[in-house]
DNA sequence: ATTAAAATTTAGTCAAATCTAAAAATAGTT
DNA sequence: AACTATTTTTAGATTTGACTAAATTTTAAT
């Protein structure tokens, strides 16, 4: 596999994760910064070598052995995600830019090393589960802060935006994986949370709680 | 830079550390198991660039920026080595593929957290000196073991070929950078040498001795 | 000094991955 | 059901890095 083709498989899975339908040229070229014409070329490519079902003009999605290669190269993303957060003292907003070249470093035994130096972490430092040598993911159980009720309360258990600039607001506001955060109040007519974080109270926006998972 | 133009860069260092004289365009094509005309087409480019200095049909040298570029590509190398059996327990046989790739990752920060992890190493693990940021290199005071006389004694500090092959077989001898060796006696016609390493004594053809670097 | 051998460069081709512009198919709307 | 608008594909061009085969330059040897 190219790197490109990598990154490709990359895309169609993460694009496929939500819905269960094909997945559309135009949004996997929008994803990867490409160009329509240059997605469906890689189509008849990837297709040719059974990593995705491909039917023209009716989208594209990961056969078996695609979605397996999918979460091969997640699971390595991760896995150095973890790295240069536990050992490197990286930041969770600077470590994805320098994940997106470590994925494609091919050795087997350099990632289970990796992983048995890291004592088999289960999720990364944004609470993404970190799929095992076969492929097992294990999700969490876990709830949008935006959908539970005033008076909720749990532990951060991940982000679904994990873009620099959301990651250090977060920083801020003090919400980071693992800290226990409780709904104090809800504003009716925009959606804005008053939180208690730690021993802090914030007020969030709707959409800044459409972005965190409790557990 | 491209991962290609970096690996033109390092061939040309490392094939013009022994001599003055600027490197041949079929010794780099031999080392990168490429073929001459293609090293010419990317002499054009490298010296457009200013990375090398580039007369046709006399050869190829490094500028000042291109062995600046080059010590940048060694120091990725030598520490991922030392990363890789320092922190993943390879054997010094095993790493040299894993890092000619992670070599050409670009991050600063990571290189710079890399070297703090690791203790700012100044040898890899074969002996070899890591560069500094700023390209300083240290070499050891080293001489080879097949040049020194019967009586010599001193402590391994590194080997000439890195080859699995030959590692493995030092493995086998008990030889290892930091461990003791002396020089018990020497065949007179075929210049093999019974050493003493460690507790045990061996027999080394001279072949293998133009290899060992002792201090 | 000439000539044969070796090294090097040029010219033209190729494959991968991309792009633009034009054509074709699908979806949405009245 | 017909007609736009959107999406997707095709066709042809471009760039990077490599190759082969032929031409040129340098080196070595008589």
């Amino acid at each position: 596999m190219t790197r490109s083709e990598e990154n490709y498989i990359k895309a169609v899975y993460h694009l496929g994760e939500m819905t269960e339908a094909p997945v559309s040229t135009n949004a996997i070229a929008e994803q990867m910064e490409t160009k329509p014409s240059s997605v469906t070329d890689m189509a008849k490519k990837l297709a040719e070598k059974g990593l995705i079902d491909y039917v023209k003009y009716q989208g594209i999605s990961l056969t078996d052995l695609g979605v397996k290669m999918a979460l091969s190269i997640i699971r390595k993303h991760r896995l150095w995600e973890t790295f240069l957060v536990e050992k490197l003292d990286f930041t969770w907003d600077e470590v994805h830019e320098v994940a997106e070249q470590l994925e494609h470093i091919k050795s087997e035994q350099l990632i289970d090393r990796l992983d048995e130096h890291l004592g088999f972490p289960k999720y990364d430092p944004h609470g993404d589960p970190i799929p095992g040598k076969n492929g097992e993911v294990q999700e969490h159980k876990k709830a949008l802060l935006s959908e539970l009720p005033v008076g909720a309360e749990g532990i951060c258990v991940g982000v679904k935006d994990s873009s620099s600039a959301f990651l250090q607001y977060l920083d801020k506001l003090g919400v980071a994986i693992g800290k226990p955060v409780s709904i104090v109040g809800k504003e009716v007519f925009d959606g804005s949370l008053h939180l208690k974080i730690g021993e802090k109270e914030h007020t969030v926006s709707h959409q800044i709680a459409t972005n965190i998972y409790l557990k």
